[in-house]
RNA sequence: GGCGACAUAGCCAAGCGGUAAGGCAGGGGUCUGCAAAACCCUCAUCCCCGGUUCGAUUCCGGGUGUCGCCUCCA
């Protein structure tokens, strides 16, 4: 079996990935903060941790996938300054924090099903991890890492000399309170809120050794990862901002308490562009897997565009390079489905691969397995779609979308719907008809102006050899 | 101001010591009344200047440029 190999932000390495547990991997997957929607930025991390599940279970490992989602505690600045993010979404729209949440995650839900994310293993609440997570601030208290204050409780940095181990950042270096007024009750510049005390007002709050009040952002992965995943695992997940300050808390916390930093494999995505540039509400690009049908771009053609680019590389997305991904989706469906026809299908399925197919596996597994080379990956697929391994091919890509999710077996052949004729008005019929009887009588010019007129009405017909076909335009937006 | 990443064809991008994957767009062709689809062919010497090497897009140094983090964010 191909090795695989991840590279590990803890020691900026390719390694060699083995489970510690025979046969079974234990991640973790920073989840969103359900306090607006997700953006396709969010969503393109989502996806990197799919494609990385689903390569384990390629690989034949059964995977426990944890991913949080954030209903409380993320403040508008991760130095605890600030909101509660929960708390002003709540009042722009005048819900209460837990309605503001359930929405969110729903929506959230339902665009990485639309993305062919597969559902986690465990998705925790962090409202519903409290007691967990107040018991872990109290061993932290109880080791000697934590001293409390006015306005909370924090984690003394001082004491966790390892503390920059994951951004290699050296905090004497950092201009800490240069731009942000450091809470003066702090030891350190660095030091972070375990525990916030809740002003009234604060409508998520819970009771505690120290008071009311809730937990803080980081010590919530800290606390739910232990819980699910024990002390050490195998692989944690977010995107690549989260080094500097999320991960490296968190490994401050778990490492305090068990001595250990929660994960062996550090694993980040890079960010997406838009434009070049990074996506801001300033310049109203903050684009969702909404906005994306919204032009006509299907969720998975989003889903390319990310596989198209190595996840530790900075993606680019722009309107272009969608649409350009979208038609590269619907190519690759139509050459893997060409010879898809139900009965050559029943012959082929379940059968073992040939000798040219499983060489094209091999080298598909060799490209995941590469650090997740999904861009290597794609090119084998394409390589193998014109090299003569007719109807066997459909078999070969339903095997590489158990990583790929992109439908190729089953997704749309292109940007037209196909329309049953009883779906269609009677004057369509109609025109369809005299253009049918036009062109058997060889009157190309009116069967041309009936085509013209149709395609001005929305509906799009091609001639095949056996007739006519109707489709329903749904072009993308040109931008 | 401090720290870091990146710079490959019109666009999205792999590769990272032995003379540049793939997709989209473009050009040419086969087929079709035309169109669509399909198929075939075609389309780059890798930001600039030095250095190391038999050999560099790939390593080192210096420029230039872009982006990011330090402040919210995956």
């Amino acid at each position: 079996m191909t090795g695989i190999r991840f590279f590990n932000t803890l020691t900026r390495n390719k390694e060699d990935f083995v489970p510690q547990s025979p046969g079974r991997v234990g991640m973790y997957t920073c989840g969103p903060t359900v306090y607006e929607y997700a953006s396709i930025g969010n969503m393109r991390a989502y996806v990197f941790a799919d494609i990385l599940r689903r390569t384990l279970e390629y690989n034949g490992l059964e995977v426990n996938m944890v991913m949080n989602i954030t209903d409380v505690g993320h403040l508008v600045s991760d130095a605890d300054e600030g909101e509660d993010k929960m708390m002003i979404s709540a009042r722009r729209e005048r819900k209460t924090p837990w309605e503001i949440a359930r929405h969110y995650t729903e929506v959230f839900l339902d665009d990485t099903k639309r993305l062919n994310i597969r559902p986690v293993t465990v998705l925790c609440y962090a409202t519903q991890h409290i007691p967990e997570m107040i018991a872990m601030v109290q061993e932290l208290a109880d080791r000697g890492y934590a001293y409390e204050t006015s306005d909370g409780v924090y984690f003394d940095i001082s004491k966790f000399p390892e503390y920059g181990c994951l951004s290699r950042i050296n905090l004497s270096e950092q201009k800490a309170g240069a731009r942000v007024e450091v809470n003066p009750e702090k030891r350190n510049p660095a030091d972070f809120a375990l525990w916030k005390k809740a002003p009234a007002e604060h409508i998520m709050q819970w009771e505690s050794p120290w008071g009311m009040g809730y937990p803080g952002w980081h010590i919530e992965c800290s606390a739910m990862g232990r819980q699910y995943l024990g002390d050490q695992f195998d692989i944690h997940t977010g995107g690549i901002d989260h080094i500097p300050v999320h991960h490296e808390n968190e490994i401050a916390q778990t490492a305090a308490c068990t001595g250990q930093p929660a994960a062996r494999f550090w694993m980040h995505v890079e960010f997406l562009l838009v434009d070049g540039g990074k996506m801001s509400k300033s310049l109203g690009n903050v684009y969702t897997v909404s906005d994306l049908e919204a032009r006509g771009i299907e969720p998975l053609a989003f889903r390319y565009l990310c596989l198209g680019a190595h996840y530790r590389a900075k993606l680019n997305f722009t309107w272009e390079a969608v649409a350009g991904a979208q038609k590269g989706l619907f190519a690759l469906r139509r050459a893997v489905q060409k010879d898809s026809k139900e009965d050559r299908l029943r012959d082929v399925q379940g059968r073992a691969l040939s000798h040219n197919a499983l060489r094209f596996r091999e080298d598909f597994l060799q490209a995941v397995n590469d650090d997740l080379n999904t861009p290597q990956a794609l090119a084998v697929l394409w390589e193998a779609t014109r090299s003569g391994l007719g109807s066997e091919l459909l078999e070969l890509a339903r095997d590489c979308d158990r990583v790929l999710a992109l439908d190729l077996a089953k997704g749309r052949l292109g940007p037209d719907v196909d329309i049953a004729a009883g779906d269609l008005p009677d004057y369509v019929r109609a025109l369809l008809e005299e253009r049918h009887q036009a062109r058997l009588a060889r009157n190309w010019k009116r069967a041309d102006a009936i085509r013209d007129e149709l395609a001005g009405l929305g509906y799009g017909v091609k001639d095949t050899p056996g007739g006519y076909q109707v489709t329903r335009i749904v072009t993308p937006d040109s931008h």
